[in-house]
DNA sequence: ATGGTGGCCCGGCCA
């Protein structure tokens, strides 16, 4: 079973990208980010003709969750059912398969001086509470998408640029321990304890092709996912502009969870 | 130190 997380910045810019990768990757189960789309652009068409099920989370061109699946899609749930959601659509649930999948879309934070920072730190903390509330550490479960948090200097091309800023604060990093501390590994590092696995490069200039890149997207997964775990890969492809057509990649690039 | 790109809906916001 392969379960991949992909931000895909917009679903309008990316839909045909996603279609082909999905068959030529063999995906069984996508949780995407930044759909940035209602469910008026969302192919659902396009993907039931492949043989996927879909639910997404979407209400305006902003964020945006989603669940595709080729091995069933039971017992969606949009948002946190402690709070009843923060307002914006960043967080999808579904069983697939008998896993419990959930695509996050954490917020970015901006810089460490602005409220979005600390709607950054409320939203973790809602996240682990959510988590907590609904036992998924204690059953089959992946928690994965876009946390915007890197855990280690391992997980920045220069972490020296990146000390105490956005994405490598200690207050970002103890939102994201607080899953650890509930039994979720981090597979990618886990399995991987010293590569860099970046996710994320900035479109700007030549950072990809230098590969100066983040790893801020994350596959969480509860003792029994991760017991069954084979392997857990970035599938860069997708991301360079020299191998996808057209040459419009998503900033980020998929990170393939492969389970037996 | 700055600005470089891309996506959104329409010059500025957000990544």
């Amino acid at each position: 079973m392969r379960i991949a997380t992909w931000n895909v910045n917009s679903l309008r810019a990316r839909s045909d990208q996603l279609l082909t990768w999905l068959i030529e990757r063999s995906i069984d189960v996508a949780l995407l980010q930044e759909t940035k789309c209602t469910d008026g652009p969302f192919p659902f068409d396009e993907l039931a003709a492949l043989g996927y099920e879909a639910a997404h989370h979407g209400v305006n061109h902003w964020n945006g969750v989603a669940v595709i699946s080729r091995c069933g899609l039971q017992d969606v749930q949009r948002g946190f059912v402690t709070t009843d959601e923060i307002g914006e659509p960043r967080v999808i649930a579904a069983t697939c398969a008998g896993v419990r999948c959930w695509s996050v879309y954490v917020p970015n934070g901006r810089s460490v001086d602005d409220p979005h920072f600390a709607y950054k730190l409320r939203w973790l903390d809602e996240l682990a509470a959510e988590m907590n509330r609904v036992g998924a550490a204690n059953r089959a479960s992946l928690v994965a998408g876009d946390f915007n948090v890197g855990m280690t200097d391992l997980d920045f091309y220069d972490a020296k640029r990146w000390k105490n800023k956005k994405h490598a604060t200690a207050e970002e990093r103890a939102g994201v321990q607080q899953l650890l501390d509930l039994g979720f590994v981090d597979l990618a590092r886990d399995r991987y304890p010293k590569d860099p696995m970046f996710t994320w490069w900035n479109y700007v200039g030549t950072q990809f092709a230098k590969d100066k890149g983040l790893r801020i997207d994350l596959a969480l997964a509860s003792p029994e996912v991760f017991a069954r775990l084979e392997d857990i890969w970035v599938d860069r492809h997708t991301r360079d502009p020299l191998a996808v057509e057209p040459a419009k990649p998503s900033d980020h690039a998929p990170l393939i969870v492969d389970v037996h």
